[in-house]
RNA sequence: GGGCUCGUAGUGAAGGGGUUAUCACGCCUCCCUGUCACGGAGGAGAUCGCCGGUUCAAAUCCGGUCGAGCCCGCCA
């Protein structure tokens, strides 16, 4: 008999159908016996009254796949409209080890319990609220494709595997490569900038390889970076224009499909600016804010401390009603050899959403000569094997361009308004984990 | 890398010098015909992370060690 879904149940009064999935719950009230079966579209309550059917389950653990065949009755006592009567029970997968979590109730998120749950990640996905998290991160990246598709971008898969450290900056994990040592890939910038001499517009959704021993609540040493670029760009504001649209356009659509989701999550209400137009503050701006309001003087840093980018963004909410907020015209001397200078700063721009860095949006320097003195300048090698086939874009025509690096894990962790990064990843790789 | 905090049945927690180491969920047995965090009766399950020290006595105090968490730093 075909198959249906849980979700399909109710439309099915009447006729005899059959369910699959895993034994989610079961509530033995003696004569009268509800089985809960879970599919990957919800769960539908099962009746068994027959003594035989109900002794295949003994012994059989939460978890065990079973193929249920039964006359749908619409009844409202029962969850969803509609259950199943005069069920046959037929065990497709026995488990009988009892499962070292429970999973029909919610998992623990306290943060001390984090490595209860990553340790057993694999039961634990099956919670449905769990599920959650991970159906609206699919969702997240594939309303992003939707905008960058829309606004024709091509999508590329950049090697992870390189040749050696050329960029600077962070730290590197470092592999054995046949004998020779290679390294893992800490962000596709050499070669969107390589791709943009070529589709004008590109972006990536890969991981990326961070060996830093940041032990933080968002950080990751194996992330889900967005990598965007696009040519021909007249200034730095269209550049941030197309990310913050489509941030919003993302998390709009997101908060649209998952609504419910959301709530029972206890995601905040989303705020984006009625206009569009997604408030920003320079970096100067924002230290003297800061400073005035907390009395604590940050006017020397060179970057934002972890305070300041949860301060502007509660300001900013508060305020100016949108959770995001671009932090702007980072001081000259944190920029980097391929960003675009201007006087004093360098044109770079941190978007920060619900107290977070979710993404650095930077101008790059396009002109070949350009590059080479400021490459000088930073104290690299250019004639360097490793600088070699990214000069060749510059010097054979790389128009003006711009783009960002965009934290999916971090963009979903804010969404939900989780507490920590890894929640937001299936399998998180930190500073001392690597299982499962 | 620095600071602070925490390791107690499978899971989540209580207890902070002398207890038979407590509770909830889960698990096992039995009862229960509308449960949906079902209910009721009973039961099993812990050398209190590990090593050492103090003490008549350590889960409890001290030192070390291993593991974890949070903050800071680092960080495209």
């Amino acid at each position: 008999m075909t198959r249906i879904l849980a979700r399909d149940l109710a439309a099915k009064a009447g006729e005899t159908v059959t369910i699959r999935g895993w034994l989610h719950k079961k509530r033995l009230l003696g004569g009268l016996n509800f089985i809960t079966l879970r599919d990957r579209s919800g769960l539908t309550q099962t009746l068994i009254d027959d003594k035989d059917e109900l002794e295949k389950l003994r012994g059989l653990q939460i978890g065990t796949v079973l193929a249920l065949t039964g006359m749908v009755v619409a009844d409202e006592r029962a969850p969803g409209g509609a259950e199943l009567h005069d069920v046959k029970v037929e065990v497709e997968v026995p488990v009988t080890d009892e499962p070292p979590i429970e999973i029909d109730k919610p998992i623990s998120h306290k943060s001390e319990n984090l490595d209860t749950l990553f340790e057993y990640r694999v039961l634990n996905i099956r919670n449905i609220q769990e599920q959650k998290i991970f159906k609206l991160r699919g969702s997240l990246t594939r309303y992003i494709r939707e905008f960058l598709d829309k606004n024709e971008f091509i999508e590329i898969d950049t090697p992870k595997l390189l040749a050696e450290p050329t960029e600077g900056g962070a730290e590197v994990f470092k592999v054995d490569y046949f004998g020779r040592t290679a390294i893992l890939a800490q962000s596709p910038q050499f070669y969107k900038q390589i791709m943009v001499g070529a589709f004008e517009r590109v972006y990536e959704i890969g991981h990326s390889y961070r060996a830093e021993p940041s032990a933080t609540t968002r950080h990751l040493t194996e992330l889900t970076m967005l990598d965007i670029e696009m040519g021909f760009v007249e200034s730095h504001d269209e550049v941030m224009d197309m990310v913050g649209d489509m941030t919003q356009y993302a998390v709009k659509k997101a908060y649209d499909e998952h609504g419910d989701d959301l709530k029972s999550m206890n995601a905040p209400e989303l705020k984006l600016p009625e206009d569009g137009k997604i408030p920003r503050f320079t970096i100067a701006e924002i230290h003297e804010m800061y400073t005035k309001a907390t009395k604590t003087d940050t006017t020397n840093e060179k970057d934002l401390i972890p305070d300041e980018e949860r301060w502007i963004s509660d300001y900013a909410r508060k305020q100016l009603g949108s959770d995001l907020v671009y932090a702007t015209d980072f001081p000259r001397v944190a920029g980097k050899f391929y960003h675009k200078f201007k006087e004093d700063t360098v044109a770079w721009a941190d978007l920060l959403f619900r107290g977070l860095e979710i993404a650095t949006v930077p101008l790059r320097e396009n002109n070949y000569e350009k590059m080479i003195e400021q490459m000088k300048a930073a104290g690299l090698d250019v004639t360097h094997e490793g600088f070699k086939y990214y000069l060749q874009a510059f010097k054979y025509g790389l128009p003006a361009h711009g783009g960002c690096g965009f934290g999916v894990d971090r963009l979903v962790q804010k969404t939900i308004g989780l507490q920590n990064v890894k929640e937001a990843t299936l399998f998180p790789r930190d500073i001392n984990r690597l299982i499962p």
